[in-house]
DNA sequence: GGGTTGACCTGTG
DNA sequence: ACACAGGCCAACC
């Protein structure tokens, strides 16, 4: 895919893959996408999302579980009310990815590099 | 075209 | 835990 605009539709793709209730990190839907270091474009797409498209784009958090919305604005006060009515627990403003972070399978978790 | 700016990540101190 | 640097990449002056 070498289109940007059919990138845009396949990490829409894999976001729309995310279960309810669980989280994933800019970096593994890159990951998921084949791009190497690609956690800054997920965010691009994820910026220009229209409303109207239905994609969880708040099950996308960073690699730290923190929300990566402007600290107290409104959307991103918006992302955790959702996540929390999902079952997401936030502790200090921090959602345990060990815990919530979707992975998508054990070798995934396991097999982390370095 | 070049410089700046982020909904980023990892390593290092 | 915190800060900083370096890498990254598309959008936007």
């Amino acid at each position: 895919m070498h289109n940007p605009q059919e990138l845009d539709e396949l990490l829409y793709a894999i976001v729309r893959q995310i279960p309810r209730g669980k989280v994933a990190a800019y970096g593994w839907i890159a990951e998921r996408a084949g791009l190497v270091r690609g956690a800054r474009r997920v965010g691009h797409a994820l910026r220009m999302l229209s409303s109207r498209r239905r994609v969880p784009w708040h099950r996308v958090v960073n690699a730290q579980g923190r929300i990566s919305l402007p600290a107290g604005s409104a959307a991103a006060r918006r992302q955790q009310e959702i996540l929390q009515a999902e079952g997401i627990v936030f502790k200090n403003h921090r959602i345990d990815l060990m815990r919530f972070g979707w992975r998508q399978s054990l070798d995934e978790l396991l097999w982390r590099q370095p």
